[in-house]
DNA sequence: GGATGTGAAGTAGTTCACAGCC
DNA sequence: GGCTGTGAACTACTTCACATCC
């Protein structure tokens, strides 16, 4: 592996949070047809100064050119590097009612790197049926081995899934619903609660000045990503 | 000046993000009839160290007990006048495929402070139905005065959406769909894309050790809103 | 000329350590 | 005894400014 020392470069949290929206922004340049992109251009963009951007992407190496900017197909490849996505990771989702189909079915949620690998729910009247080309398990059966399970049921059943994925050896957890789960020590569980962006919304209109009353075309809120010790 | 409420004080953005999910992990413990919880206990269960617990809540006022922790029920309700819980914002929800159902169904989405004003479809086989107890309206007529508008199409209408939005005055807007829109100035614009966070747990996956390689029982993520390209 | 990449400076956020109070 | 609230120390992140290279 020539490109082991990719690996190796540890990057900010804050950094990392931004490269999937780097990354996005290079697609649609590509898309375009467009072969360059500048730092100003991915800044104004994302949300984010040009610098900042210059220095993230200093971390996954210098692949820039002066006075050019960078090749968008580069800094696509780049960015999916450093993020994993050249490891095809398996996922599967628990729970598939509205929110499990419109993550499934969104352009946007398994991005490269991460492939479906199996839907449970435990409906009869959802067990069996397609959805985004997989047929819905029983979650009273086996799960798959997979890398990441993602939780979309009601926060009653929230825990009880969580156990049935560690059973299953799954390590990495993203739980959409508004539920702390413990899991085993090793196991990861990220938590998206999609409230939380509308609650800051409300802080700022509720006081004036904030991030978006100065004026701002817009601003960008970053994934705060921390841990916690439990039981 | 001084008799006005905490509104005064600013707090960090780190902070106002945290903010939510203290007031989660206090609604749980009054659920379970609990009167008091200390900042130990909060950081725990929200994944961040005791000190930056008090420290957070120190910018609502000194409302803690020495020896005793926090009231639960003060606590909420500190948090709450932080976020601006007691103001009552409309918000219009536009697009009830998939996501905006979750969203408008779910327990969470919805808090103190928002309440639910229209549902909006350019779908003639979901206008006229009802929708969380709301009858879902055509997108071609007016939109209704409010607060917040959430955007849950799909990014190719996301700009059109959001251009009447702002026609109808609206200045806060949440934008689900992974597509940059422009509004004027003086409008805010906040992205959520819950693929971030499981690209985010993808990189640490890849990489050993991050926040969850450290052999922490859970990390605690919270949802990242972005910014990607335009036009 | 024009844009990257990066030391140096500045700023924001977190953690330490402990005084103060219950 | 226990836990809050906070100055002080520390760490992390961002921004400035500019040398460097195309």
């Amino acid at each position: 592996m020539s490109t082991a020392r990719l690996r190796a470069r540890k990057l900010s949290e804050p950094t990392i949070a931004r490269l999937p929206v780097y990354q996005r922004i290079a697609e649609g340049f590509e898309r375009r047809g467009l072969s360059h992109i500048d730092s100003r251009q991915i800044g104004e963009l994302a949300g984010v100064t040009a610098t900042t951007v210059r220095r993230d992407l200093a971390g996954l190496g210098s692949f820039g050119t002066r006075g050019a900017g960078y090749e968008v197909s580069v800094l696509n490849e780049r960015i999916a590097e450093a993020l994993g996505h050249d490891r095809n990771y398996d996922v599967v989702v628990v729970g598939i009612g509205n929110l499990g189909r419109a993550l499934v079915n969104s352009s946007n949620f398994l991005i490269r790197g991460a492939q479906l690998a199996d839907l449970y729910d435990s409906d009869p009247e959802v067990i069996g049926t397609e959805v985004a080309g997989h047929i819905v398990k029983p979650l009273s059966g086996e799960v798959t081995r997979a890398t990441v399970g993602v939780i979309c049921v009601p926060p009653s059943s929230a825990q009880e899934v969580a156990d049935r994925l560690v059973r299953a050896d799954i390590h990495a957890i993203l739980n959409f619903a508004p539920q702390v789960i413990t899991v085993p020590l090793g196991t990861a569980v990220h938590y998206v609660d999609f409230s939380i962006e509308l609650q800051i919304l409300m802080y700022h209109l509720n006081n004036g000045t904030g991030p978006l009353g100065g004026g701002l075309l817009h601003s960008l809120g970053i994934a705060a990503s921390s841990q916690s010790r439990g039981t």
